[in-house]
DNA sequence: GATGACTGCCC
DNA sequence: ATTCTGC
DNA sequence: GCAGAATGGGCAGTCATC
């Protein structure tokens, strides 16, 4: 069979690398899609995606991030892995760091290099395509047990040292999912239009294919062998996830009004797993925000949801769990628990779950998306309100109201604070469609903490610094931040932060840390988890401000430790950087005691 | 058999 | 998850 | 405003190591 040599993706790829501008980008990706056979164009896009397979499919992950890469690398250059790891800070990444590497290995006498039978670059161009790469990578990903992790260094530091520097490159960077060449799905679709149907116009249409068969390898190869035409028959399937529908982010009241107008619909925003239902007859299948099969996860949703009167539907909700005492919502950290494999049974008893569904997509083989919002609810209500009245059971509409002023808004958005995040802010119009795959504003989403006035920021004193990847490459990626022990006279981790610093904040780090690195951890700072070990340790002087949604109880880090719960401390969730403090010094920051004050108080 | 490093996937 | 940035 | 790419806490599962 004909293949195509990685090299050509790898020219591609570096073009692709070197141009920002996103049409001259299609057009590269337009000639890529063209020129490689079309019974590899599959693995070509999967491999763009940073995936072997489908989300929804349930096949095995590659199983190597950074850490495992470092031992391949390690094992290909013969250098060790102190030197890698040193010279993949510096540079920002594997990617970058890979030319260097190539520099510096040391040369692996081989039998045929030693009898000059076969030159290393022929053996390259012999063995190198896209097939090859792929079956590699498949391979890796199946293995398993035992000892699998060494055949896994082995595979792909075999891989490496057939390649040259640009291959290696982008194969690295493929398996971390990190390609950093600014093609993701949206413009992946945007290469598969023009390059098949010749025209940008396509990309629409193939869009809303995409959203409801969330397969872009086949979507391509498709393109590739029949045209658009090709396409035209895919439609909504039970057993195959539809790509979900996302709120984009409403920073006011008065935001939000001037997007829906003067009516909407707000239903409670719950913290827990995002889920879509598929029932066919007597088979249902649960999918994940990110269309992962999460069936075997919840057999307690699957069996209720199997009794629904219904031939076929799709269904939305979130999975909450349920403090068997009180009946109210645990937190997202306590439902996580039932994320497993093992003792479901037990954990089913100890954590039951409660769906709080809020869309319906699919009933009776009739697609719903392009139903407007309020029709679609009606819809849900009738079928879940009528199942119930016989019998309670754990599927509940999420608790919802249609509002049209501010006030009530307001009132609404109060209520729901005493048991969910917030609200999802959804418009009522005639066009109010479920667009699948986040698109557009007709949903709003409505946190506490978007607020800062609702919410307390945290002043934190910065102990340590973790070297940056890609565009903070060369410079530091993120912070550990601390609070202030006064009993122990300790400055405690509580949080890294890398989001909401900005280039001028980055501008800075010079002149703000030079002097503030130490080979150690300084004496006045408690021990921190192993895994929290900054790349530098910083003196701890340097005061930023941040915020976050709520206070966690974590077993890694170190602030408060045990004061509320054994062997946990406090962490932040979704910390986000907001700037230096330059007028607040270390005496100044933030205490064990006043998280423990938000902690307390946020638990009602 | 216990622990810990690492990974992937939820948010 | 949140946030920033280049297009 | 879109699309992509930086970055977070913390859970279970897997495999290596002790």
């Amino acid at each position: 069979m004909k293949m195509t040599s990685f090299k050509t993706v790898v020219k591609a790829f570096n073009k692709l690398e070197e141009t920002p501008a996103t049409l001259e980008k299609i057009d590269i990706l337009k000639d890529l899609f063209r020129e490689v056979e079309s019974s590899e164009l599959d693995k070509l896009i999967y491999l763009a995606l940073g995936i072997l397979y489908p989300n929804y499919m349930a096949e095995p992950p590659i199983g190597i991030a950074e850490k495992v890469a470092i031992k391949a690398i390690a094992k290909m250059s013969r250098l060790n892995t102190t030197k890698i790891e040193n010279i993949i800070n510096e540079k920002g990444g594997v990617g970058k760091a890979i030319g260097t590497i190539f520099e510096q290995k040391k040369e692996i006498k081989t039998l045929d290099n030693f009898f000059g039978s076969k030159t290393k670059e022929q053996e390259k161009i012999e063995l190198q395509s896209i097939d090859l790469v792929y079956s590699t990578l498949d391979e890796i990903a199946h293995l398993k047990g035992k000892g699998s992790t060494l055949k896994k260094i082995d595979l792909l530091s075999n891989l490496l040292l057939k390649s040259t520097k640009g291959e290696a490159k982008y194969i690295l960077r493929t398996i971390l999912g990190t390609l950093r060449l600014g093609i993701a799905e949206m413009t992946i679709i945007n290469g598969l239009s023009v390059a098949f149907t010749d025209s940008k116009d396509n990309k629409e249409f193939i869009e809303k294919k995409y959203n409801i068969f969330p397969d872009l390898g086949k979507i391509g190869k498709i393109l590739s062998e029949k045209g658009l035409e090709g396409l035209k028959d895919i439609n909504i399937r039970v057993g195959i996830p539809i790509k979900m529908m996302l709120g984009q982010r409403a920073k006011t009241f008065e935001d939000i009004f001037e997007r829906m107008g003067n009516e909407c619909a707000c239903e409670y925003k719950y913290d827990g797993e995002r889920v879509q239902a598929h029932k066919n007859k007597n088979k249902v299948i649960l999918f994940s925000r990110n269309t992962e099969d999460i069936t075997s996860m919840y057999p307690d949703l699957v069996s209720t949801i199997k009794k629904l009167p219904v031939d076929s539907l799709i269904i939305e909700g979130e999975i909450v769990a349920i403090d068997v005492e009180t009946g109210r919502i645990k937190s997202f950290q306590e439902l996580m628990k039932r994320r497993r494999k093992y003792d479901i049974d037990k954990f089913m008893k100890e954590y039951p779950v409660e769906l709080y569904l809020f869309d319906i997509l699919y009933l009776n083989e009739k697609n719903l998306l392009n139903e407007p919002y309020l029709k679609r609810r009606k819809t849900l209500e009738d079928i879940i309100t009528t199942y119930n009245e016989k019998q309670d059971s754990i599927l509940k509409l999420a608790t919802q109201r249609v509002v049209n002023s501010k006030q009530e808004l307001k009132e609404f958005f109060e209520d729901s604070l005493t048991e969910c995040e917030g609200l999802m802010i959804k418009s009522v119009n005639k066009k109010s469609v479920y667009q699948a795959g986040n698109r557009g504003y007709l949903w709003l989403k409505l946190k506490k903490s978007y607020h800062s006035k609702m919410i307390d920021s945290v002043d934190l004193v910065i102990i340590g610094a973790y070297s940056g990847r890609g565009r903070r490459g060369g410079t530091y990626g993120a912070f550990l931040c601390a609070v202030y022990n006064k009993d122990e006279d300790k400055f405690q981790s509580i949080c890294k932060v890398g989001s909401g610093i900005k280039d001028e904040d980055i501008e800075r780090f010079p002149e703000l840390f030079n002097n503030l690195e130490m080979d150690n951890i300084p004496m006045n700072v408690d021990t921190v988890a192993e895994k929290l070990v900054p790349d530098v340790w910083l003196q701890p002087k340097i005061v930023c401000s941040l915020i976050g949604d709520e206070i966690t109880l974590s077993p890694d880090h170190r602030a408060g430790y045990n004061l509320k719960k054994e062997s946990a401390g406090f962490a932040i969730r979704f910390p986000r950087f907001l700037g230096w403090r330059e007028d607040k010094s270390i005496s100044d920051i933030t205490t064990v005691s006043e998280i423990l004050d938000i902690y307390d108080k946020q638990t009602k």
